[in-house]
DNA sequence: CGTATAGTTGATGTCGTTCAAACCAAGTGG
DNA sequence: CCACTTGGTTTGAACGACATCAACTATACG
């Protein structure tokens, strides 16, 4: 049974096995000052010029963009090591929130493409950088196209598990959003959210600790719920079967 | 009143004002040999790795995913001019399929990579075609997140209406691909898609004319109904007022 | 012309939304 | 220490938009 879940999760893990591009573009975040940034403070505004690129040093950062009245598409988080702003031209098409407390540092976008343009290291990982986006996009898309409720809260949180943070405990998966920006990055609703993750809870596949943690009880079962596992996982797949 | 309307679309059209960025890339593909691909055939598919970039030169391409079962996500549409697989790194992350009787050209990654880097005119143009990309991957994201069926329908019309072809009549805009391919697009069914545009028709708003034809008959109209229009646009917006 | 394929229209069903109320944990102040 | 907020979350009941299933119509094509 063990096996069986490990093996589930190293699947979906194997797409971050690299390391992340954002990593590489570390040292050029270095000159500037680490800014503290509240939780629920922004750092940048959709429509603003965006002048600066920004590197998440600590905490959690929600993308977000606004359609009339209520509507609020989250089309992105960002953690620690994450660049914001890499694939913008010229203004913000997002505006950038602490989710938690973070740290942020940033440079120009001037001197970023300077730098880049001088490495030669940098180039490469800046293409990987914007290719690891629209890739992220492209699953997103997928997600909001055809997934329902479940498959969209499962696919959250094994995206959540796969990430590996620095303290992650065994099984135990941090989710520092709430419930709302969950929502709306899934586009559901606060109430949709809560009751699926209750539903998930009932049938002792993922159960909440708190608000913020989630403890992942059968993880082989919540990848075949996302909906990426493969096509006969179902009932009669070979490799995770057990027995 | 006509004016109302050519203003609402020259808002809508702002963003297409710059020449598109894959436009560059045109000589590359001079190299090789144009590849007629008959309408319905694949040009790559999802896995395969991804050793070519392709460029449209005629007709009309889309690239889709699936997932389970019969599950197709359209993510985009290309037309004649723009590159295929920019975005990717190894693998192809979508099958892509001629929706018309096309004309196809292709390069190989590693020597586009290689010109890109070779020219000083090409590496800007092709970060401005990945952003290009993530702009319309985000657009998409809230399409599918936020909006509503008639909304959807609006915005994808209006995005085919803006997008300028060579022949464009006035008022009339071509819809090549058929209504399922445009429901899987949209993230609705066909019958959806049918049903909406129907309702459109019956106010006058945009009007079918045969299979892949479209009167656009209230553009301004037709804007609002998108949801990508200002805010204050529904009854009292004061640059789109009729008088 | 007759058959096949694409599209439309109608009747019914369902999943997620909406609206409303209860719940819960962490303050705050008497 | 306990009543009373307060913000986030959960739960319930009714509704609605889109999906599904099924019949029908229009268009293309041999």
């Amino acid at each position: 049974m063990l096996m069986q879940n490990n093996q589930a999760f190293e699947n979906a893990e194997m797409a971050n096995d690299a390391i992340h591009a954002a990593q590489s573009f570390s040292s050029l975040f270095l000159m500037s000052a680490a800014e503290p940034v509240a939780a629920g403070k922004a750092i940048c505004w959709e429509g603003d010029k965006a002048k600066h690129l920004f590197q998440v040093e600590e905490g959690v950062v929600r993308l977000h963009r606004i359609i009339g009245e209520g509507r609020r598409v989250i089309t992105a988080f960002h953690f620690a090591g994450d660049l914001i702003g890499a694939s913008l031209q010229s203004d913000f098409l997002f505006t950038a929130e602490a989710v938690t407390d973070c740290k942020i540092r940033r440079i120009s976008r001037k001197s970023f493409h300077e730098e880049v343009a001088r490495s030669n290291a940098l180039g490469p990982a800046f293409i990987s950088l914007l290719c690891e986006e629209a890739a992220a996009a492209h699953e997103q898309m997928v997600l909001l196209s055809k997934k329902n409720a479940e498959e969209r809260l499962c696919s959250f949180i094994v995206k959540l598990a796969t990430r590996r943070h620095p303290q992650a405990r065994q099984g135990l998966v941090r989710v520092p959003m709430n419930r709302q920006d969950i929502a709306d990055h899934l586009g559901l609703t606060i109430e949709t959210v809560s009751r699926t993750i209750s539903k998930l809870a009932s049938r002792n596949i993922v159960v909440p600790e708190g608000r913020h943690d989630l403890r992942i009880v059968n993880p082989a079962r919540l990848v075949q719920l996302s909906g990426d596992a493969d096509d006969f996982s179902g009932n009669s797949c070979h490799r995770v079967k057990l027995h």
